[in-house]
DNA sequence: ATATTTGATAGAGCTAACTCTAGGTCAATA
DNA sequence: TATTGACCTAGAGTTAGCTCTATCAAATAT
């Protein structure tokens, strides 16, 4: 069973041209084309391998990182180490960045309270609190540990 | 107290061409000038707007509205239950980058643990575990609202 | 008083990640 | 069989967000 890449495109929410860009980028070179037309055709195993793939891009991986990454799945096993690696330290990144955005809601969140009593008032010269609050230290490894 | 360019630089991170370039976008149009000379001083209230640009830069928000949001602020009162509205559809937006981020990390952890037996067997064909487990539904925003 | 540093502007250059166009091939349908 | 539609490549164009260069003016250090 196979998919054209209009169906992948579908399926994945990606657009045919973004999909044929990363093709050109090295990023799915496992993709097998038709011998006699040349089309690609995707298999189940390709799609789980795109969906890594948007994981990856969705942690804020450029392309060029991602490629080199798959080009590891496709040197074997002398590379399991390296790959490990980069999984773990992609871990590291993304609990940063769910940091960064605990952050910004909290900050988000004195404004929108800040605005309520402003739009309550009437005017915004009325509203005392500061905006900064200080920053609360969440132990955010842990935290995330638990939530999954 | 005012702060030059160069300063601001130091204390925010950003560097000195950024700053020029996002009071060019009209991100910061509050900054004053000395009037002899042209050079920009920035007071601790610039200061403080700068942060909220940073945050709302961090959640992914384009320049360009930030530059309205920005403009909304200096037009008063009568745009507050918009500015409202924005950091309530903004907390909307990291909530669901959180979202993303945890099934993002989810992910990368199964990752880590197909790896990990990988290396140990040596090979990656002793592996057997399917890498696309079950999504669980984590209530995510109350979980987020018991964090802060 | 002079030299160095810092700041200013205008505008060119750069990178990443698409997005689209032109011109062609191949496959499926009326 | 003819036509419509999906796919192909090469390469140009686009956008966002910087980043840097050239050139000049002002401030600060020696």
């Amino acid at each position: 069973m196979t998919y054209s890449i209009g169906t992948v495109a579908e399926k994945s929410g990606i657009s045919i041209y973004t999909l044929r860009y990363y093709d050109k980028m090295g990023l799915t070179p496992f993709v097998k084309r038709n011998e006699a037309s040349g089309r690609r055709e995707f298999t189940d195993s390709d799609l789980n391998f795109l969906s890594v793939i948007t994981c990856l891009k969705g942690t804020g991986m450029p392309l060029n990182e991602i490629r080199n990454f798959v080009q590891c799945c496709m040197d074997g096993d002398n590379t399991l180490n390296q790959r490990l690696a980069l999984f773990e330290n992609q871990k590291e990144v993304v609990i940063n960045q769910i940091g960064e955005s605990l952050r910004n809601l909290q900050k988000i969140d004195h404004k929108i309270e800040y605005y309520k009593k402003a739009v309550k008032a009437g005017t915004e010269k009325a509203v005392t609190g500061k905006n900064n609050l200080p920053e609360n230290h969440v132990p955010l490894n842990e935290l995330i540990d638990e939530l999954l």
